[in-house]
DNA sequence: TTACAACCTGTAGCAACTACAGGTTCAAGT
DNA sequence: ACTTGAACCTGTAGTTGCTACAGGTTGTAA
């Protein structure tokens, strides 16, 4: 009812051609129909996981996460708890990520600012990155 | 004068041996004096310029920003006004970054939040990764 | 029928390391 | 002087999640 080739799933799903097949190589899509010629054939359940793929990894899970999920989902009977778990622990690391780039944008920040007024020859930044935290002793 | 082996260099930087001479391959890292048998050794300023590179990976800087930084002190002159720019590049990077991530967050506590509730057999947080039928907002 | 876009496979490349395997050297203890 | 064995050496392959070819085949519209 609705054939679609590799490029119009590529357009209706935002991922790129040649990503389809690399998720089909590594089994998170399943190998479609072909064509007498040898060209993939999609229909809507195809564009519906990829979809669902392509969701999760913009929302940060890993590929390894996605095919937990997947696994789940193919399984038949979804334990939400398990997901839910899973999304839980991974906000974690989403919050973890966002606690160290603060930190950088702290530091950043501040090593730039002692450049703004400091016209000394030495650069301030190139400084702070060698003198900082003395593991390195002497010199 | 303070000769040091691989293995001391390693603990000092908190930088791993493999990582050290991978530095060298890729020419972040000179390559050093050896002994009569090959084993590599090292000085202080070897310390030096590898912690000024353990640093700037940490705060985020890419090994080819790193590369552009150590040109500019192996020149001689450091352009501060280089260095700067440079910073305030990466400082916008890491803000966009934490700025995906705060949606991201977002995103995945309202979805685990909807499943607090909910014990039906369909599990919302699935529900919504498949049905968001396209992109996600600003992402 | 012919043009040419879209597809195919297979391989190599990117970042930034990490992890071996299989061999050699160094330093300490006897 | 000799023997361990920890530390070192090189070279290659693996990791994650794609992306980018090269070089060939198929599908389709004029």
């Amino acid at each position: 009812m609705s054939a679609i080739s590799i490029g119009e799933l590529s357009n209706r799903s935002a991922v790129n051609i040649e990503t389809i097949r690399y998720y089909e190589r590594i089994k998170v899509m399943p190998s479609p129909p072909r064509t007498a010629g040898g060209h993939r054939v999609y229909d809507d359940d195809h564009a519906k996981r990829l979809s669902f793929v392509r969701r999760s990894r913009e929302l940060g899970f890993s590929l390894k996460e996605v095919r937990q999920m997947l696994r789940l989902v193919d399984g038949g009977e979804v334990d939400c708890d398990q997901v839910r778990e899973m999304t839980l622990e991974h906000l974690l690391d989403v919050q973890a990520k966002i606690a160290d780039l603060k930190r950088m944008e702290k530091t950043l920040k501040e090593t730039a600012a002692r450049c703004a007024e400091n016209q000394t020859p030495d650069c301030p930044i190139i400084e702070a990155l060698f003198d900082h935290d003395g593991v390195i002793p002497s010199l």
